[in-house]
DNA sequence: GCAATAAGTGAACACTAGTTCATCAATTTC
DNA sequence: GAAATTGATGAACTAGTGTTCACTTATTGC
């Protein structure tokens, strides 16, 4: 019982700093106002944990972690075709950024700069992670000759900024939803790394 | 000779912002630590500005100013095809934002937070002036067919996503010039828009 | 029920931030 | 060259920061 509780307050110190930190940035965030959304004193923050930073890595860490538990299983080729995998990559990565309402997310390559370098190696080391399942994908599609011959890891900055860009201008209030904006996304840029037809024979 | 004095202090107070704001952030850059790359005490900026956030308003203008600069002639459609103007647009852009090594640049929607009301206001209006340009340019390609039925609007905000985040990952050192950069991204994205042989005909 | 542990408090600390102001030095104006 | 304006200084101020710590209150295990 005694674990359960202790991380059901982490879990809302987490969720409260998150919003706070989406809407005014790390800095301008104080461990008084995380403390006040959380109903108790600053003070018994540092019960949970040892210092603000660490409450913004774990913040950080389980964004990150959410974005590539969405995609993680596209790694390896073993299944579906490449187009299909960009497909699934593309869907389950913008409902995860943009789709949940559970509240604001942060971008996670906006505030690493505040993180320690041990915890910023760590947060980027995920956010690798995502760029290299983009690239295998990338990369087996131009094995099967479904993709031109592109630069992949090029081509993957390219896809990886339009996905994570969306957070800047996506409203849900918008005209598009979530799933149409994937769709579309998709279409754009399958057609513009796709093999012609009279590259392939 | 005394408003030159004054405006080569201004720009000196810019120049070094801009810089420290690039490489900690503007909540973790100090007046004093601006004062000090300047060589002066920190007391003397305010002979200049009257506050550090009127610095930053002038470092956030200055950079929207450089890249709406380099492409606003592309607004209307005289002269030459939507094709070639899509391309001087990524081309200029890119020079601007990762093409001029007069020192690190900012990211301009990175710290409008930070500003007032009344100055986010302007530099938000920068910014839609460079969406605006874009959207001319693909609604142009539409009319004439050279593009195929998009959506202006999101396929904008695409486009933006791809050459404003090459901040993010592009390097100096790396494999790809900014000419290369430039090239592959129009390709990827015309390639993605453009109207199919059998939609044409 | 009692001891042991965890949760929660409030005051205080050391520090840094942006900004002001009286004052001194330099430059310009006539 | 005197007067007036501008440039530059350093000390001080207020407000807020993350964090600590001795302490009280609540919860748990036996």
């Amino acid at each position: 019982m005694c674990a359960n509780r202790r991380s059901y307050r982490k879990d809302m110190i987490i969720e409260q700093a998150r919003i706070l930190f989406w809407q005014k940035g790390y800095d301008r965030t104080s461990v008084r106002a995380i403390a006040k959304a959380c109903g108790f004193e600053p003070s018994n923050i540092y019960n949970y944990f040892p210092s603000k930073e660490e409450v913004l890595y774990e913040v950080l860490r389980e964004e990150v972690d959410r974005l590539i538990g969405s995609v993680k299983h596209l790694e390896s080729n073993t299944g579906s075709n490449p187009t299909e995998r960009l497909r699934t990559l593309i869907h389950n990565s913008l409902n995860v950024l943009i789709g949940t309402r559970l509240g604001p997310r942060l971008p996670f390559d906006m505030e690493i700069r505040h993180l320690s370098p041990k915890h910023r190696d760590k947060v980027i080391e995920l956010r690798d992670k995502y760029d290299r399942i983009v690239r295998n994908i990338l990369l087996d599609g131009k094995i099967t000759g479904d993709f031109a011959e592109i630069d992949v890891a090029f081509t993957g900055f390219c896809l990886a900024s339009m996905i994570l860009r969306t957070r800047v201008w996506y409203s849900p209030e918008g005209r598009l939803s979530v799933f149409e904006i994937a769709d579309s996304m998709l279409e754009l840029f399958i057609r513009g790394i796709s093999a012609r037809k009279q590259d392939n024979i």
